[in-house]
DNA sequence: AAAAAAC
């Protein structure tokens, strides 16, 4: 009955990196109430003991409705749509029926009329709650989820309380993602000894950052020449973006590193120093993955690099670590003290991330590194308040974490100055590199040092990065892992095909199991209906797009990371990066059309080695288009004809 | 055509 309960006995240790936020604080035993969820807030306490903490008293006094929700699950509820579980498990929505006819602005004023407006230390956890969890609000915020008006509503969601939440607000937000940065924020502000001059640029000038040569750049002018002749591998195209235009571009041409070539050696032979090695180990990463061990050493020579390892492969610490070592020695080079924090100093290195939970993510992998050796980092993102990040800025930080429309928003406000950055890190490179993306990462990129250095990394990394290739990069190396084929994955492959009406009762059945299931859907819309159906068939779900708010989107994230809920349903905002440890079952609810598109939701499962599903929807008339897609992604799988009701379904 | 990314 109750569906998506976690078996008892808990789960396997998750080494592993990026997600800090997903490994430390599972708690294996099913959630039966407050005392699990407030276990489970150990892991969110542990970053956050505010926020979480809290939530265990607030939630009793606020009847949040959360708890009632896992109650509920915990007994097991009716499955059977007739009896609206779904509608229970978020009582707020019909609680707040009556409320339904009240305008925004009535909620918005009834919020500055609760909050003092003048202890913002009372105001900040109580407003938390009732932004993310009170009912009050999460009614709010559901309506808008649903309504027609939906979208003008989240726009007022999200920008009414930002108002007049500027000066506090982004203390909450810290709290609630992170604990340490809370610390730093604690940290007085040093003295300002602060001597970065242009000079420093000089200084920091790359060993071998002309010796143009050394490889055959793999880049110019032919790649470019690759670009604009885009293939497939049915015929030549040369039209870029035409709508549905999948396509294979040249790969790199890269030095591959083999896994054995890494028996034995140590973070520390790749030539990192001590406290990095020892926040590595801290992170769960003892020993080097094969693509850190390729990259690591080379970035920190200071070349520029391409970086290609499939998903789940540890890209993140192979950029981060070295990123974090450099700073440091530029920073010992120059007489710096290490440790104290400097006002005013600016960023000297920027890794940039498509999307806001993954530039959070990173941050988390990276901050403790960081850390290690006295550096500061800070996020950088949309969606939020950016008091907090501005004031950050102010205090001085060394690395900064972001997102490209953010981050273009504080240079032109003049809060934001790029022109120390020396190293430049493009995490899902290729991605960025799409339209939307090319240009403004362009222009972040022209205000960052000249000649600075500039990394490049994803597990699809092709000739489609030339155009900031040929503009920003000199002589990079180009580094992939050996034997990453799909034979040699860990994730295995099944595509269905079904009639479409059935679409979300299979979804359905496929998701009612144990264990955390990720869930694709190409619009936003019908990531929100999959959940709602998904509760209403009795299957615990919550969903992460854009149409969200940024609260909403990380809350229920993270409530897949710490295992509050195993089902998570959401647009192609998480296909890329997002690392939750063990999640086992990958649907795509409806195919993508891309086959990048297709191995990086697919690579949100079989992370790091570990085994992992795949299960792919599509109809009939669209299995030609599937199947060719899969070809480019050189994934070789049987179709299967199955009908709502077949045994597979519910014994995947 | 959709998604993401600023306010």
């Amino acid at each position: 009955m109750s569906k998506n309960r976690k078996p008892a006995g808990g789960r396997v240790a998750r080494d592993f990196d990026p997600a800090r936020g997903g490994s430390g604080g599972r708690r294996g035993p099913g959630r039966t109430g407050a005392s699990s969820q407030k276990s489970g807030s150990q892991k969110a306490g542990s970053r956050s003991p505010k926020h979480r903490g809290y939530r265990p008293e607030d939630a009793e006094s606020t009847k949040a409705p959360r708890w009632s929700r896992d109650e509920r699950v915990a007994k097991g509820r009716s499955p059977h749509r007739a009896d609206r579980p779904g509608r229970d498990e978020r009582p707020n929505r019909d609680d707040r029926a009556g409320r339904y006819d009240r305008p925004n602005r009535d909620d918005r004023a009834n919020r500055d009329d609760r909050a003092g407006r003048y202890d913002r230390d009372e105001r900040a956890p109580r407003r938390f709650d009732r932004d993310e969890r009170a009912p009050r609000n999460e009614g709010r915020y559901s309506r808008d989820e649903r309504s027609p008006r939906g979208e003008r509503g989240h726009g007022r969601d999200e920008r009414a309380p930002r108002r007049d939440r500027d000066e506090r607000a982004p203390r909450r937000f810290e709290r609630d993602e992170r604990a340490p940065r809370r610390d730093r924020d604690e940290r007085a502000p040093r003295r300002d000894r602060d001597e970065r001059a242009p000079r420093r640029d000089r200084e920091f000038d790359r060993p071998g950052f002309r010796d143009s040569g050394r490889r055959p750049s793999t880049f110019f002018p032919e790649q470019r020449h690759a670009n604009e002749q885009r293939r497939t591998h049915e015929q030549p195209r040369t039209q870029r973006f035409e709508p549905g235009d999948d396509v294979v571009l040249d790969r790199l041409q890269a030095e591959a590193i083999t896994a054995d070539a890494v028996d034995g050696v140590g973070f520390a032979d790749l030539g990192l120093g001590r406290n990095v090695v020892d926040a590595l180990a801290g992170l769960g990463a003892a020993t080097p993955f094969p693509i850190q061990a390729a990259t690591i050493p080379v970035v920190l020579e200071g070349r520029d690099v391409l970086g290609r390892g499939r998903t789940g492969s540890g890209k993140t610490i192979a950029f981060g670590a070295p990123t974090v070592e450099r700073l440091m020695q530029d920073w010992a080079a120059t007489g710096k003290a290490g440790g104290k924090r400097q006002v005013g100093r600016k960023p000297r290195a920027l890794i940039l991330a498509p999307t806001r939970e993954l530039a959070l993510q990173i941050d988390r992998t990276v901050q403790p590194i960081a850390q290690s050796v006295g550096l500061f980092t800070t996020q950088i993102y949309g969606g939020v308040p950016q008091g907090r990040q501005v004031g950050a800025l102010q205090r001085g930080v060394d690395i900064v974490i972001g997102t490209p429309g953010r981050i273009e928003d504080l240079i032109e406000q003049g809060r934001l100055d790029l022109s120390e950055i020396r190293i430049t890190v493009l995490d899902e490179a290729d991605h960025m590199c799409d339209l939307g993306f090319l240009e403004p990462v362009q222009r972040i990129l022209r205000r960052t040092a000249e000649g600075s250095q500039k990394l490049l990394f994803s597990a699809t990394l092709d000739t489609g990065v030339a155009a900031l290739v040929d503009e920003f990069l000199v002589d990079p190396a180009v580094h992939e892992v050996a034997g990453e084929d799909q034979a040699s994955s860990t994730i295995e492959h099944r595509v269905f095909v079904i009639d479409n009406r059935d679409k979300r009762d299979i979804v359905a059945s496929l998701a009612d199991r144990n264990g955390k299931t990720l869930i694709f859907s190409r619009t936003r819309a019908f990531a929100e209906e999959l959940a709602l159906h998904l509760e209403d068939a009795g299957v615990f779900a919550v969903a992460l797009h854009g149409d969200l708010n940024q609260a909403k989107r990380t809350r229920n994230l993270q409530q897949l990371t710490s295992g509050r809920v195993d089902v998570l349903v959401a647009t192609d905002v998480a296909a890329r990066g997002i690392h939750v440890d063990d999640i086992d079952l990958v649907i795509q609810a409806d195919a993508p059309d891309e086959y990048k598109t297709y191995l990086h939701r697919s690579g949100r499962t079989g992370r790091a080695g570990r085994e992992g599903r795949v299960v792919t929807l599509t109809t009939r008339h669209r299995q030609r288009r599937l199947s060719e897609l899969l070809g480019r992604a050189e994934i070789e799988v049987e179709f299967e004809d199955v009908r709502l009701g077949d045994e597979v379904l519910s014994n995947l």
